[in-house]
DNA sequence: TTTATTAACGGAAACGTTTGAAATACTAAG
DNA sequence: CTTAGTATTTCAAACGTTTCCGTTAATAAA
């Protein structure tokens, strides 16, 4: 690997003038500026990132916490394609990304913030299923720009979908249907699900709605045989409702597989809408109405806050970003 | 941060004798030793992974190549998966892992290995669906360690899916099954679609079952609306085969639609296999007959391959590793 | 011509490690 | 009481940068 040493000698300047003319200070002329940038290149220089990280503090490295409580870890479609698009905005502006979780060192066992200090990483963006564990919080409380998807923490910028305008939508319409008795399968408790459930409940009210208790369960996210249960669960009531609300898309399987075994089918027999618009979703037959949540625009928005609390410690503030996400109309709704 | 020169002063001994005392190293007396160990763990000590890769030359960093040319990157069940597991089992070992592209830093753009170069990882993985660039090659013939998932060079280690047996085990259920009249939804150009279109020719004639070039056709993988135009095109004919394999599970969806759009079900009418065994395959109804490979065991090995590489650079010689997968019976085969 | 000002460049320390060689302390043997 | 040998520790250079500060040279002002 060439050094910048390698250029000072071949130019027959000093190592101080070769890193300001490559780093485009101002007190190098023009004409060796442009004479040692040319060699540079022609020797085929890189700056070696450790010495530079060294001397800088800076790593031009992303962190990313990225715990799946459910163990799906990147198999999950919204954490992968959101993880996608992070990657790719950093990308663009220089900086890598690594993963970030406990990990054991040396024998003795590094916390994820830790782990961080240790690489030093430039910062860090938090995209997890459960946010209440001891590694989320020692993050949070770091010192170490962080970012966060989908959980909203006091002083820390978060970057969140737009959960209870999406489940607003999803109701009106399903109401604008006719539908009167509709039935919610939850997500299990964490920002998201209140966020949906505190918008499914306003719609409903609005909508005047009644919302009966024994149509309300709680189940996991991205469960299709817990949702298959629960849905087996709610056919096997005396009334059963319209319309069911499922988890998300990918549970929202499960519950459909539920429907067909029960001997009823989509929408004629009783209409479902799923949540997260994953790829899957679009291919059933009938489509699954759902509201598609932009992961690609969620991605890069994590992406470029965090850079800017890098880059501009001072001007930036936290702050929390929603995300809109689109309705998708598919056939799973039946007009009544 | 806390470095080794705060633990000596504290000491009362040299920076070069926490070092070592740190490290092991066998010439520091056991009291000492213990004393460092003891008031290091007490401060906190964590090394400075870039000081100690400057001078090193290690990283303990595993650089990523995913390129994925359908630009699904990682919402690509496969890959994910593999990825997952990779990931996991370098983590246990000491690595961390940071994606590699090509990318532009001061202006200038860096091939994916001079990007390898500058963050110095030790080694390298390459999973993608195009091994035929130019980033390819150019890493595959440096200097640093590399493992190659599902493609074979010469004097590099790879991991490999049996694509050939896998095919092989399929064919022979469905000929089993009493078909005769089996067509092939093949993958684009690749090492894979070369291997699984090995072991379909292979047992085709084993079992004395025709191969009709109008019923072999070549799409992409992981296409649905692709294979769903093939699959139709397939229907169109004067005769129509009894059995379809397609080119992979999650483009087998689109495969499924085609059929039931014209009017048909599966496996009454025809029948179809899959190939991959990715979650959704399995909440299908019938469930699609498929050939699971073992993504853990693929990222897993890979990982293993890889750090051996790095760590025995004598004793380890590069090797064709091939994973078994398993063969999944589910309902979208019909017996004759 | 002298002095002040500015532009261009070099010296050298520093970042936090690792490591071979040199130095010191200790132990055992003669 | 030396001397050799070994165990333990320190020195100091090195890894490749960045950056503050000093130096030189050139230019402008007096």
């Amino acid at each position: 690997m060439v050094s910048l040493k390698d250029i000072s000698v071949r130019c027959g300047v000093s190592v101080a003038t070769v890193s300001k003319a490559l780093n485009g200070h101002k007190d190098v002329s023009e004409a060796t500026r442009e004479r040692l940038v040319r060699t540079a290149r022609e020797m085929g220089y890189f700056p070696n990132a450790q010495a530079r990280a060294l001397k800088t503090n800076r790593t031009y490295n992303l962190g990313v916490m990225f715990l799946d409580e459910a163990g799906r870890g990147l198999t999950h479609e919204f954490f992968a394609k959101v993880l996608n698009s992070f990657k790719t905005e950093a990308e663009r502006a220089g900086y890598d990304i690594t993963f970030i979780s406990n990990k054991d060192i040396g024998g003795r066992r590094m916390s994820t913030y830790e782990h961080c200090k240790y690489r030093s990483v430039d910062g860090i963006v938090i995209a997890c299923t459960d946010f209440t564990t001891p590694d989320v919080f020692e993050v949070i409380n770091g010192d170490i720009p962080v970012v966060t998807i989908d959980h909203i923490f006091d002083c820390r910028t978060a970057v969140v979908s737009n959960n209870e305008s999406g489940m607003e939508r999803l109701l009106n319409y399903v109401a604008d249907c006719g539908h009167k008795k509709i039935a919610y399968i939850q997500g299990k408790k964490s920002a998201v699900a209140e966020k949906r459930l505190a918008g499914f409940w306003k719609a409903c009210t609005a909508r005047g709605i009644e919302i009966r208790p024994d149509w309300l369960l709680t189940g996991d996210y991205c469960n299709p045989d817990n949702t298959y249960q629960l849905t087996k669960k709610l056919l096997r009531n005396k009334e059963i409702p319209t319309c069911i609300f499922m988890p998300d898309d990918y549970a929202a399987i499960g519950g459909l597989n539920a429907i067909k075994d029960a001997g009823l089918s989509v929408p004629e027999d009783i209409s479902a809408v799923g949540y997260d618009g994953i790829a899957y979703s679009q291919l059933l037959s009938p489509k699954l109405t759902t509201y598609s949540q932009d992961t690609p625009k969620i991605g890069a928005t994590a992406a470029k806050q965090l850079i800017s609390l890098i880059e501009n410690p001072r001007t930036t503030f936290t702050e929390v970003i929603t995300v809109d996400g689109q309705f998708l109309e598919g056939g799973s709704v039946k007009k009544l």
